[in-house]
DNA sequence: TGGCTATCTTGTCAATGACAAGTTAGGCTG
DNA sequence: CAGCCTAACTTGTCATTGACAAGATAGCCA
């Protein structure tokens, strides 16, 4: 789908992509600029609506690219814990892609490629969940899957915004490790 | 601080903070136009600049105002669910304050009214944590603190973003309850 | 009554997103 | 191998926007 052979610039899509990775990370998506990315590839102005059409498309095969990288991230983990360290760690190395994935309102989130990655990162989401030992005492998968999901979520939104207290120390992942294990305990 | 006597327009500043709040409710704050806020309140495009200076000014002046809503509901709730159900509600019914409180490169984070706001509602917040009572296999406050802080904010986030399965109701607020229960039972 | 100052307007500029039309170059067909 | 075909990219343009500068208006006060 990609297109990996090059026409003129090599892979122009590709080196957009990663050229917004670092723009969003540097000022967020909202400062994003289609033309400051043209420049940084090396291109003019109007090449990049002709892979994306416009900003949302960028944005929508972005989101794309990040719920892929969140499934794959989330398959690798064992327990739930590993599972959960995993979805902060993700939003920490690839901020950019985390930013616009929950931002529906940036990109084309009925878009048919980003509803299916979704549906692959929501997979791998509650996969971690059935693997958890049941317990007697409340057998209901859906909230624990929505408790967890949303303790890690809400976790790394409030890191990545700095809205932390400094006596949260220095390591997300530590950090996060003690919050999960109070959900699970 | 807002001066509320009119002189031309009325009240030109609360008038563009509500024309605000209704745009961002609509399309995001990444859609916000000073100068569209300008024609909703009839006046010209540059009046808003002399208000807040430029669009950051603006959202700093939301962002004050939200974290005052915040502190304002968590302080009214009785116990830490009512607080965490408070939390839920109050960015259900102010969703543009809230986008924009915990989206810090939209405004100047460090402004000293948006400082000393943010640490009226932090405050309300651990006021919240310190009434519940303490477990004796865990005395760790901070943490408790962290992680119903974490899952309210990582639930509703997740519900304005409209990432929630259908499964989990119409109404956050009954939802949210059933999350915050799994954390402290 | 005269001025003072906050409030708001008019005018302008560079940057941006989007669109239209043209150009280039790789590959395919005959 | 010749010619075309189409994807990839460029050039040009326009409306919109944020920001700034300079001017006009009106309430208030000495």
């Amino acid at each position: 789908m990609t297109g990996p052979r090059g026409y003129h610039h090599g892979d122009l899509r590709r080196a957009l992509l990663a050229a917004a990775v670092d723009a969003i990370t540097d000022a967020g998506p909202a400062a994003l600029s289609l033309r400051d990315l043209a420049r940084r590839a090396g291109v003019s102005h109007a090449a990049p609506a002709h892979h994306f059409g416009d900003k949302a498309g960028l944005l929508t095969a972005l989101a794309v690219e990040g719920f892929d990288l969140l499934a794959g991230a989330l398959c690798e983990a064992g327990d739930l814990l590993d599972a959960g360290v995993a979805y902060v760690r993700f939003a920490v190395d690839h901020r950019a892609h985390f930013e616009v994935m929950f931002r529906p309102e940036l990109y084309r989130r009925d878009d048919p490629e980003v509803t299916a990655a979704r549906d692959r990162a929501g997979a791998a989401l509650r996969a971690g969940v059935a693997a958890l030992p049941r317990r007697e005492t409340d057998p209901d998968q859906e909230a624990d899957a929505l408790a967890a999901w949303s303790i890690v979520h809400g976790f790394v939104t409030l890191w990545l915004a700095g809205a932390l207290p400094p006596g949260t120390g220095p390591d997300p992942e530590a950090a996060a490790r003690t919050v999960i294990r109070r959900l699970f305990d």
